[in-house]
DNA sequence: GTCGTTGCAAATTCTTTGCACCTGA
DNA sequence: TCAGGTGCAAAGAATTTGCAACGAC
């Protein structure tokens, strides 16, 4: 019972059990810093020492998702479902579409767009999901051989 | 065979047969203006004279989205798929959280972001999806009750 | 001991596929 | 005519749910 103390206050404070799935959950996403599905979270939990069932993980990221200690994502297309913790941090993501690194930046552009908006449609801003597409410093210079890109 | 012309030229372009389905569907797209489910337009088509089945719908929006006719994305949670056509204009959608109302913006924060980081990191921006949530004109009077409002 | 959590299996939901028939060019 | 499009039924993938056993407090 080591590593269950690291995260037992953060869920008793949020009126949910520790346990040894929910502790490991969210250890994984923590060590991952990126968004991760609910496979990929099994296959890294059944390889630990606990054996833990799909439908485990599916419940816990749930119920984090309903208390907000993880966001809840898709990506275009695949059809899969993205979890990620929920730092309160406010924050955007550029993914390289070349090779797929995710580089967190600072910067926010919705501030000017959140007044423009109140007042030409009467709309409240409450939050927003941006994700940028591009490449990355290392990427830029190498040829442009887009076949096998990701399209954003 | 009144309507198919409108779309015929188009298909054809892309070297595809222009079919009663797949006119209707690029019709209904036009008509709604917004992403809509594959299961919205086998509802609205099946109430209009056709006949047709929910895979041919799957198939149809396949098709299209790999000819870049439209648009396949998925919105946060609810897991199901959105198509849209693809005008090449550059828009983004505004969604009540409470009435889940969707609302298309021309304004894009992007731009000046594009120049930032360029020049900051050096990243490339070749696109970006952005989503913004809050209250729309109707909701933002109603009482806040946010109880059973969908978080962004 | 109690009530929330988990494993297991089965159900659901969304989407894809195989195949025979139909249709547009 | 004939390749490509469509309906139907069945498969597949991701996620959810019912229920009995288990575990944290």
């Amino acid at each position: 019972m080591d590593q269950n103390s690291k995260y037992k206050e953060l869920l008793n404070r949020e009126g949910i059990k520790s346990t040894r799935h929910r502790n490991s959950i969210l250890e994984l996403l923590e060590e991952s810093k990126l968004p991760m599905t609910a496979e990929q979270l099994f296959i890294a939990l059944k390889d630990k020492t606990s054996s833990i069932d799909l439908s485990t993980v599916y419940r816990t990221l749930d119920t984090f998702a309903s208390k907000n200690l993880v966001i809840k994502t898709t990506r275009n297309d695949d059809g899969k479902a993205l979890y990620e913790l929920n730092h309160n941090e406010h924050k955007h993501h550029l993914l390289c579409v070349k090779c797929h690194k995710l580089i967190s930046i600072e910067d926010c552009p919705i501030g000017e767009l959140k007044e423009t908006l109140k007042n030409k449609i009467d709309f409240d801003i409450t939050g927003h999901k941006l994700e940028i597409y591009g490449y990355c410093h290392d990427c830029k210079n190498l040829n442009y051989d887009s076949k096998n890109d990701e399209r954003p």
